[in-house]
DNA sequence: ATGGCATCCGAAAGCGTTTTCGGTTGACTC
DNA sequence: GAGTCAACCGAAAACGCTTTCGGATGCCAT
């Protein structure tokens, strides 16, 4: 337990040489099968484990991704960061792979840090994601020629490996449910343009609209920042309205529980006068009151995903522009979804003394 | 930018040997300080970045930490756990120390993971978290001498690297803040015992009652697990008591808000008939109905005081047992701790068929 | 002049792998 | 019985850094 053996000595105790005993141990052909099973024997046996520093020394390649942290932005609205690492680091341990987390605490920061991996190439692959829709990290990489994949894609992404959600398809079937519900004034509250996901989001808003044949200027559009409070202000925006929408597609759970909250400040209830539906399948959504109605991103699988494309990227095995992957969120009913009331927002001031 | 500038192209540049230029840039002082300006100069021009990993081999150590990730359990619970990661990865970037991040799925894995840390070293130091109160890893991490520090106790910790929050003060506070309202019957949800936190927590809870002078045996306590359900359910078993409690301190947020859950479905309001503080701080809990009253921890800097404190202890400025810390939980009020409403639980069925 | 003593730097060994290259067997061919 | 050819293994270089050791130089006191 002392000393870890070294590849010398499972030499010296076996007569062999240290480099027969590395090519029998990486399963080279050149060395006899009876040879092979000694070393593995005696490798097995002193716990013998490589020294990771000089073997990437050696073949020059660090066996380490790293996973870029979306940091400028306050901390649920990525609730799921922790699963998607955890996925990404399960996945890699299975290859001998490391994953080092980075978190650049500005643009600039993050630069420097590209150049930084770009030189000691002390990280072969990056996974970064809240990815913009004209996203300078993405020529940026490819200049430095670090391999990466992206979670979420950046409008121009035909040459790039990524892992996305069909957002734009996602909301066009959330605005499609809420049309089929009975809704004819569709609100959407939507994240800054910047964010690639939050375009396409609303496009696929937009879409469904559209495809359900509802008049485009009854459905009103509030940007906001992804966040509580940016929900509860845009919400407040929308009930403001000459006439406000009695369904709101929300960007994101964390934004449509803030909604929620202006929606019950204006003496309504959620999923009554006002329908609501979130997006991120977050599980807290199912036990506030009343439980919000989302569209799940099947997160489980996408840290592993992630690890498994970066990998194959890093080898060389594949090229990024076939490294692409689009998955489809899926609707979860709960509470904030229902058909339209009656009476409402006619007789609003009603509503408003019954409660 | 094409190949990246090693020691031996800027010891060629300026006519000296590969050593003199290794030990200007470590600030040797047997280099003149002409030397050394002119080695940095060059250097900086250059781009010049050590290769990490011939450095690690050579110096025999890592620089890098490896964070546990604490995965047998469910997802919100630890919604913290990325804010934590984000402290640590930031504070060791201002050292040239790398984070990775380690998931071992069960306490095999994890026992196999820590031995070949020890043999590879190529992980100088671990943060460990959900510390249970005899918890094994402790005497394992000691044995293999791998450094240490823990986030949160374990029962015999003297010897020991941690920083934990004052979690008996905490919920002494938090139960004294009810009884101070005028309760007196304040039940606890608790966490399993395994876990040292949820036993520190109870026995604050505990020690709250006594010196509020209330009657024990008239404060129930209920275990369950640390998720929505776990707290759902062990609220449906104190409110199936002859004499249900009035207030209760709930061992996390989580757990308080799937008791929430179980308080609404009986037909009461969180908060009215039934006061809750929950702990941790989570965001969330201020945007849901009612807003959540709770401990919040002081978790912002924990991540960063962590990674200083291990790196400490890895370079052996300091011993374990000076490399202890206590922070301390702050109450943030907010909706669902008031004083007892009269007329309950004596007068149930009024209340249930009211609302 | 001789020795002693800083000061500054180069040569070279090491860290623990991987991998190229060549050498030694033995069997097999003509 | 000389040449060919696998099959198997060892020597040694390479990866890029750190660090020890000693050598050269100049200066001062003897």
């Amino acid at each position: 337990m002392g000393e870890p053996a070294r590849l010398k000595v499972i030499a010296a105790r076996l007569n062999l040489s240290q480099s027969t005993v590395s090519r029998a141990l990486n399963d080279y052909r050149d060395i006899s099968d009876r040879t092979k099973q000694l070393v593995r024997e005696a490798a097995e046996e002193l716990g013998y484990q490589p020294n990771i520093h000089a073997r990437r020394l050696a073949l020059g390649k660090s066996e380490t991704l790293g996973y870029v942290m979306p940091w400028q932005d306050d901390q649920l609205t990525e609730s799921f960061l922790s699963e998607l690492m955890a996925g990404m680091a399960k996945a890699l341990s299975g290859y001998g792979w490391d994953l080092t987390v980075l978190v650049p605490h500005s643009v600039e920061e993050e630069i420097e840090l590209f150049q930084k991996i770009a030189r000691t190439r002390h990280i072969s692959g990056l996974v970064i994601s809240r990815t913009y829709s004209d996203d300078q990290r993405f020529r940026m990489l490819r200049d430095l020629q670090i391999p990466f994949v992206s979670h979420g894609r950046s409008s121009d992404c035909d040459m790039t490996a990524w892992l996305d959600v069909d957002n734009e398809l996602a909301f066009a079937e959330m605005a499609a449910h809420l049309a089929a519900l009975g809704h004819r004034r569709i609100a959407h509250i939507a994240g800054p343009e910047v964010y690639n996901f939050a375009r396409q989001r609303r496009t696929g808003w937009r879409s469904g609209i559209d495809q359900a044949g509802l008049d485009p200027t009854e459905s009103p559009l509030e940007v906001t920042e992804l966040s509580f409070e940016g929900g509860k202000a845009a919400m407040g925006r929308l009930l403001a309205l000459e006439c406000p929408p009695t369904a709101v597609c929300c960007v994101s759970d964390v934004v449509a529980i803030g909604a929620m909250l202006a929606i019950r400040e204006a003496g309504l209830v959620p999923g009554r006068e006002i329908s609501l539906i979130g997006y991120d399948g977050l599980e807290i959504g199912a036990w506030i009151e009343p439980p919000l109605t989302t569209m799940r991103q099947p997160q489980q699988s996408a840290g592993r995903r992630l690890a498994e494309m970066l990998i194959r990227l890093v080898e060389g095995t594949s090229q990024p522009s076939d490294t692409q992957e689009l998955v489809r969120a899926s609707l979860v009913r709960r509470g904030t979804a229902n058909p339209p009331v009656s009476g409402w927002p006619a007789g609003r001031q009603a509503v408003r003394q019954q409660t």
